[in-house]
DNA sequence: CGCACCATTAGTCGAAAGTCGAAGGCCCGG
DNA sequence: CCGGGCCTTCGACTTTCGACTAATGGTGCG
């Protein structure tokens, strides 16, 4: 623990609670840098000028982007950066799902400065926290879900934040604009996105997506009988 | 109860469960008609053929319809027709959230022959029936949700039924071909979606229409603080 | 250094999406 | 009975999408 100097990067769109996290964590291990990000693009930003970063605190509600996609995204790209989502949602399927996404934690918003502090620690020590009375043993991921995060992780950054835009309804010209690039380079993108997410056009893209977000359990389906 | 001929709608995707409602009903009252529906396409010619009935009941599952929409669209089309989801679901928030979108009851998949009994009867009478200790107060439907809702309900049939295709990412070259007429219709529809919709293109609708799935309370902006 | 991969752009082409105006059917009130 | 309104339908036109080809530059790696 006292190596040298241990990296942070807290992810949340809500300052408040990302200074409290920040404040929280400086108390905790003072030698530790905090960096922040507010949205995908800082996000990605931030994790990649930090590779050596030793934890990532992930809120589930970052603009932009939809339920686990940034956390599939980034497990994949960074397999090294232990991962802790920071929810406002304790239901129980929400942390499993998170854990099946190959997050190493799950911290409820509601939980005290002293659980956050316990949770931080035990992940940085290479273990997996999750709150109270919760297993992370259970049903697998469902294979759809599975198969769209696999997707995800096989697109490039650019590729990330285009579809994340897709899912936006943003046309392709918008999405150069925001980007700053030609609108031939957006077009070239969707066509890429298209392919590795076996989809045909930008909505199809767009729903696979929202399979991600959090959702109430049993809903698919089969769930019926 | 016993004035002349009721009839009761039953729309359900799952044979065995939609067979076991009706056999239900029908020993429950004798003289009922029960009519069936499997899908969306059949239910809007089932309650269009069937103006006077006395009570749908309505799987949230239904094949082509996420979430509340064919909830919010039937009961503002059919303002006098008392409706009951039926649901594998039993999470609280969904209930709520169904009977603010304007059913009449609330009956999980899991429920006793005696308690579905007892919810029809209670729902036939006026009366709004929903399991044990659930409570139909609480927050209001969020703003947004409303205003989707109110959306979907200015739509005609055909209207809706294409929405909920376009929701299946499918082209309006399918569209057309499934509904049996030519794809300008279609496009002709579409465009009347996005106006009365707000918004500019399909992408954009299915999202909206995506906010009335089942899913999983507080993941909406705000819950953060 | 060469090689692979990513991002960027241009341009073209065919398909799909959306807009507009309009025609026909249907029902309801005057 | 005859408008007026609404729904459905449709064709013509414009814009956007998406596939394909081809090219440039940067970057990381052996």
């Amino acid at each position: 623990m006292l190596s040298e100097q241990n990296t942070i990067i807290v992810a949340d769109d809500h300052p408040l609670f990302r200074d409290a996290l920040s404040h929280a964590i400086g108390k905790l291990s003072p030698g530790t840098a905090i960096v922040e990000a507010d949205s995908l693009e800082s996000l990605q930003q931030v994790v990649d000028a930090n590779p050596d970063a030793d934890l990532l605190l992930l809120d589930l509600n970052m603009p932009g982007v939809s339920g686990f996609s940034a956390l599939a995204y980034i497990r994949k790209a960074h397999e090294s950066l232990p991962t802790v989502i920071v929810s406002a949602l304790d239901d129980e399927s929400v942390i499993r799902r998170a854990i099946q996404h190959g997050a190493s934690g799950f911290i409820p918003k509601s939980s005290s400065m002293q659980v956050i502090e316990d949770a931080i620690d035990a992940v940085m020590q290479g273990e997996v926290w999750l709150p109270d009375g919760v297993s992370a043993d259970g049903d697998d991921l469902d294979d759809e879900e599975a198969r769209i995060a696999a997707s995800l992780s096989s697109l490039t950054p650019q590729q990330f934040r285009v579809l994340m835009m897709l899912g936006e309804g943003l046309l392709n010209k918008q999405i150069a604009y925001q980007l700053d690039v030609s609108e031939a380079t957006i077009k070239a993108h969707v066509t890429a996105i298209l392919r590795k997410m076996q989809v045909t056009n930008r909505t199809q893209a767009v729903l696979a997506v929202q399979q991600l977000t959090v959702k109430a359990p049993g809903l698919s389906e089969d769930a019926a009988s």
